[in-house]
DNA sequence: GCGGTTCTGGTCATGGTGACTCTACGATCG
DNA sequence: CGATCGTAGAGTCACCATGACCAGAACCGC
């Protein structure tokens, strides 16, 4: 074994220019199913125009160009292909297994979070502007059915993450408008968690947590009103160590890359 | 806006042939400080022998070759590049910042563990085999200077993840050997989470953990003996999911790619 | 033997959590 | 109008994990 040192970000003869980078994006939002009035987590997929896997239903996304960063890149095709612009968006994993694809390609995999209201408000604005996405449908985020590549394994890989954080930070609120029941908070962590949570602990726990910060004005429905509430938005939604970097545009991206776009 | 399906895995004109992927690892392993006693978190750098950041120091890694896998390239760049076969591997964060590098690279950074006593069984094999790696050297992986490209950024981030993740899995254990006192193994929890732990706490906490496994030998000191324990081998070191393969072969990733090299 | 240090098994107070109870309040139905 | 229903919101209780602390056991070096 001779030993040459490899150092990256040193060009080296061939074997890579095989290789291209794409990028896609896993969004979550959640719906009201019609039927028992529950919430669901709830998908838009892409249904692909060619080959390989033509027709059958894929992640959002695209190539990486080489003057954007991956931020910018999931950003971009999320945009090209939904429509859709995200509240929360975190860098997922890297695949690069070497057949999950007939072509070389890895893809950096991103993961978002979509305000209920946003999906309806965002869809509107494209089809008065006669750029509707097409190809575009929602699914059952917890059966989505076969998909292109290894997207299956991504999305469930996605949802495991969604529901690991969910426990210890705030990132239910990118699901939520900006006022708010405590119910309706709720509903969207029963939804992630697909459990039901008693109302009265789940109260205690997010008053201690301080994020919330309660106003004067309440919703009122069938039943005794309920008091809407506000995010604190001080706070991240979710903690990335050292490095996170909220954005200045919108939405909030949060990954240890520190260059902005 | 023309609204154009771009879906992943489908070749689209250029811009991406100018985009390289290299793959790094940060390693981490506790060696006992020769002034004070106390183990302290290391981590090999290898100096590099060309621009950009000619003699600076940088993580060890490489260009992805074609026909491996992600955690392939991770493990043979980290042998080619220190001689170093890590006991633990998982995928860090793809970094892809346009200003990264002077040519564009994405970089797929994996961080691994390595047990203490097979930092010196290796490279003395090496060393045995004249095929010592030169150019590598190690560092406190708190204070490692100023490193090459967006660099300390990674291992900080690295860092960040390892203290998290000693907190609510097993990977500790992968930076001891396979018979250990429960002194060694709260030297690496001190050493990682940088602060001094109860010795009667620690020890209620891990053993009600279920991960230990008490054996009839002692170590021997100036003290009193304490007790040899081994791991418990039926539980994984870190819980990634439903998507958590263990491979066949000696070292666990741990990563959601299905595929096996 | 004696002091010093570590190993190892305990106690105790604290805080978070799940299970549960009870009252407040508006809508709806008879 | 008044009873009933179902949610909002507050409170109680047992349980468990944790941090701080204590004490005896066991060994070494002097």
């Amino acid at each position: 074994m001779t030993q040459t040192i490899l150092a990256p970000d040193t060009p080296r003869a061939a074997s890579t220019d095989a290789i291209r980078v794409a990028v896609s994006t896993v969004i979550f939002t959640v719906r009201r199913d019609p039927g028992d009035g529950s919430g669901r987590l709830m998908m838009p997929l892409v249904r692909r125009t060619r080959e390989p896997y033509e027709c059958l239903w894929a992640l959002p996304g695209g190539w990486l160009d080489a003057g954007e960063g991956l931020d910018a890149a999931a950003s971009r095709t999320l945009s090209e292909t939904t429509g859709l612009t995200p509240s929360y968006l975190e860098q997922l994993y890297a695949f690069g297994a070497v057949d999950r694809s007939p072509t070389r390609v890895v893809s950096i995999v991103y993961w978002a979070l979509l305000r209920a209201d946003d999906v309806d408000t965002q869809r509107a604005a494209h089809e008065a502007a006669g750029d509707a996405p097409e190809n575009v449908a929602w699914f059952d985020a917890n059966a989505p059915g076969t998909l292109a590549f290894d997207h299956n394994e991504i999305v469930s890989y996605a949802l495991w993450r969604l529901r690991n954080k969910v426990g210890y930070s705030r990132i239910a609120h990118g699901l939520l408008s900006d006022l708010f029941t405590l119910a309706d908070l709720r509903e969207v962590y029963e939804a992630i968690l697909d459990r039901r949570l008693d109302p009265a602990n789940f109260r205690r726990q997010v008053e201690n947590s301080g994020n919330l910060i309660p106003t004067d004005r309440f919703r009122t429905g069938s039943h005794r009103p309920a008091r809407l509430y506000r995010y604190n938005q001080d706070v991240e939604l979710a903690d990335r160590g050292p490095l996170s970097a909220a954005r200045p545009g919108g939405i909030r991206t949060s990954s240890p890359e520190s260059s902005t776009s």
